[in-house]
DNA sequence: GCTGGACGGTGTACGTCGTACAACGTACGG
DNA sequence: CCGTACGTTGTACGACGTACACCGTCCAGC
């Protein structure tokens, strides 16, 4: 089990699979009740609705409306995450900013990665190394490097850039999903789980010993009304990236 | 299920667990065959060893010598998660660096959390928002404001700052995690799984439609032998982070 | 046009998990 | 000293992924 990450099983099967490769379509038999696409789409439905742990091929068939087992004759779980990554990276929207800044470029990448999990949140918790090289994938890759034209930049260091930049969005995406996850299911939210943990922490906590952690915990609570806020955290945490980025891209290209 | 997340349950008796509140410990029944700290212990050990997914009640309860049921009278499964982060976190190591600079501090702060994900590979899967704050946790967060003191950015800023660079290090850990688990549960190490794939994408893929994805990606696949580096990923992207921690400082402590 | 065999669809079954529940034994508070 | 609160345990339930055998379908080669 666990196969919450792409490309577990053989290579050359998964990219036959993404590419649709029409080769790998068997010629005899009764033919197929659906299609390998309605499977991906029903799938993602699935994942839409109730996240990853709700993902069961159960579930799949039974909107599909076929046995269980039916649906292992398109594809196991394990590529089926694949194709169901893909399937949301090729559907996804891609602007045109060419003309201008680096900044403006890459901060609309990270716009478009995060709008891409506010709408499929479980995408943010498939790991993407090893990535599963769908033609969604290469589109995606190709289109998010292209906001780096130009930037003076080596083709080594603008892959390091757009990894991290990634990982930062997925790694928010993550977070923001953590926290609607445990407001769902502690029934719970930020200010009756505080208000159960209060009395016990007085009992418990010695202020002389945690001082900056008291002071400083209570201050950011304060200012963003709950232990973490996502939104602050991905607008806060993407400037101080784009600002890394610019000593890099300043060194490069003196001005 | 999938409880892989921290304060899932009610947090008054989280937290009476994770200080050992003597007032939870009931006075009536037979003795505790163990004790929690055992409990918590032999926990930690399964998943150093089988990893999160491999931590299972049985396992928990094989190790310590009793039926599986026996554990549920220490702590739950959502518990138990919390009472091994703390552990964890209580038990490491945190180097003195008063007097050195902030980026030297902020640092090792980085390192001391890479060490510890290095050590427990699974703390860095457990998601910490609306973190079950047990000594651990307390005195790893007043030491890793410490590390911020003097350098001149106000105190809600200081914590967006640490939280960006704790989910950059646990970004960091968990691809880490996500290439071994790669590597071992698919057989495959890089070259081979490239040699699976490549005959594949070379009849599928259209050079002329990537041209950027092929080329950038194969550099970047050539400079660090393989699709992803972790060890890499991680020194470049710390010095772009503390690039842009130092423009906010710079900006806050004009020289 | 025929037929052997390849293939799709399905029901059953196995081993895994977390944990609810009831039965039983223990040891403390009154 | 005894009722009862509590620890320990075996059994059981409903999930999960999927291996496997079975049956029915339909194409390839003749």
């Amino acid at each position: 089990m666990s196969p919450d990450r792409t490309s577990a099983g053989d290579p050359a099967r998964t990219l036959a699979l993404l590419w649709r490769d029409p080769t790998s379509v068997p010629r005899r038999g009764p033919r197929r009740a659906l299609d390998l696409d309605a499977v991906v789409t029903e799938a993602i439905g699935v994942a839409d609705d109730d996240g990853l742990a709700g993902l069961t091929m159960r579930r799949v068939a039974d909107r599909l409306g076929v046995a269980t087992m039916s649906v292992y004759t398109y594809a196991g779980k394990d590529d089926l995450l694949d194709l169901m990554l893909d399937a949301v990276l090729a559907a996804a929207p891609r602007a045109d900013t060419s003309g201008r800044g680096w900044r403006e470029r890459v901060g609309a990448v990270a716009e478009e990665n995060r709008d891409l999990y506010r709408a499929h949140p479980w995408a943010a918790e498939v790991s993407t190394l090893r990535p599963p090289l769908g033609p969604g994938q290469m589109a995606r890759y190709e289109h998010e490097l292209a906001a780096w034209d130009g930037c003076g930049l080596d083709d080594v260091t603008i892959d390091d850039c757009l990894t991290q930049l990634l990982g930062f969005v997925r790694t928010c995406a993550r977070d923001a999903g953590a926290v609607r996850a445990a407001r769902r299911d502690s029934g719970m939210d930020d200010a009756q789980w505080w208000a159960g943990a209060a009395p016990v922490l007085a009992r418990v906590l010695d202020p002389a010993r945690y001082p900056r952690a008291i002071r400083i915990g209570e201050a950011a609570g304060r200012a963003h009304g709950s232990a973490h806020d996502p939104e602050h955290a991905y607008r806060f945490g993407l400037e101080r990236l784009l600002d890394g980025f610019a000593v890099l891209i300043d060194r490069a290209v003196p001005r």
